[in-house]
DNA sequence: CTCGCTGGAGACAGTCACTTTCTCAACCGG
DNA sequence: CCGGTTGAGAAAGTGACTGTCTCCAGCGAG
């Protein structure tokens, strides 16, 4: 387990991910080419393309894309999945560096700005998102309580309410925590499953 | 008014659009060339830009989004908006030819398979279906009745919760109307307003 | 420990979407 | 009829992404 192979693929994908925003920041999103990315972490360019597919994927680098689907089912209770995804954010927002606005530090949020600052990008957070509702859809149209298309209908409100809430958030600068967002924002679909 | 400036724009759109799906349906969306589009079309590769912004563009070309605020306001009701959706759909549905599916005929559901089939035109919907987001949130925020976080979730809700209606309707084989999955699947949302 | 071997990193050329800039014709208001 | 502006076409450039090839090093079998 974990090869010298895998260690090697993780430690490049932090580097050109720090090395990318460092540009990025510098120089501005358009201004900052994949060969300079590359040169900057010191990797090749195809390197880039295999880990991160495209220059957005370096920002936008879902986890939740390469979430198995047991850790996924484990995650999601399809009784209450607006619960399960505040559980979520609080467990994320609260392990690495608390406190950090999306404007400071090296913290995972230093990224978010340009979910909403570049174009592009937020368009790759968007796909994200959408893949996103498909896989989980599948799992709320399980419990035979509703139907396939208000299982997808219900998905996608989650995944880019959620969004919404994330964007709310940075535009206030990010200083209360992102989950008083999420839960005030999505407290009236949770008139859904009140019934 | 309507010049014939005016006249010859909508003119190379109409023909852009058509040549363009010909030619996608017939060696697929990635295998032909703006350049070919072009040619097809009898105009400059320079004007599809133009017109179109990008390949996806040629697509997706969202009247939506060219709508005036005014129109767009007349249009929403912001204590129903699941209803004015419905109303929206099913005017739009009924007005061309009712009764074909995606895979056939020449009308304005021809370009839908490409939503679901071409990664990229999927994620171009995405992202007009994202501003559609942020246009109608401030509708939905401006009674006062909820958050502009909530206005938002809602929004969103409410637009990517179309877009699954219409993927469960395009899978499906498009025989009933969009209608009927677009109710159906939002039926839930429905209880957020019986308060 | 060693030896094949295979998977993955780098190098490289090619394609094409998209941008920018320039020129020029022809529509529009006077 | 006539300047002025608007917008279409032409053309070169940029850079994201792809496919292919080579080669080395990590990994497993013996």
């Amino acid at each position: 387990m974990s090869g010298l192979r895998e260690r090697w693929r993780l430690k490049a994908m932090r580097a050109i991910q720090e090395r990318a925003l460092d540009l990025f920041d510098e120089r501005g999103f358009g201004a900052v080419t994949i060969e300079e990315i590359a040169a900057a972490a010191e990797v090749s360019p195809s390197s880039v393309y295999r880990i991160f597919g495209t220059k957005e994927g370096i920002v936008v680098a879902d986890e939740f894309d390469h979430m198995s689907p047991e850790t996924l089912e484990s995650l999601l209770d399809p009784a209450d999945p607006v619960g399960s995804l505040l559980r979520a954010v609080r467990a994320y927002e609260s392990s690495p560096g608390p406190g950090e606005g999306p404007q400071t530090g090296r913290g995972p949020w230093r990224r978010v700005r340009y979910f909403f600052a570049e174009p592009s990008v937020r368009m790759a957070v968007c796909a994200t998102l959408d893949r996103a509702g498909q896989r989980i859809s599948p799992l709320l149209a399980a419990t035979g309580k509703i139907s396939e298309t208000q299982a997808r209908v219900i998905a996608n409100a989650l995944a880019f309410g959620y969004f919404a809430a994330l964007e709310q958030w940075y535009l206030a600068g990010g200083d209360r925590p992102i989950a008083d967002y999420v839960e005030e924002g999505m407290r009236p679909l949770r008139t859904i499953w009140s019934t």
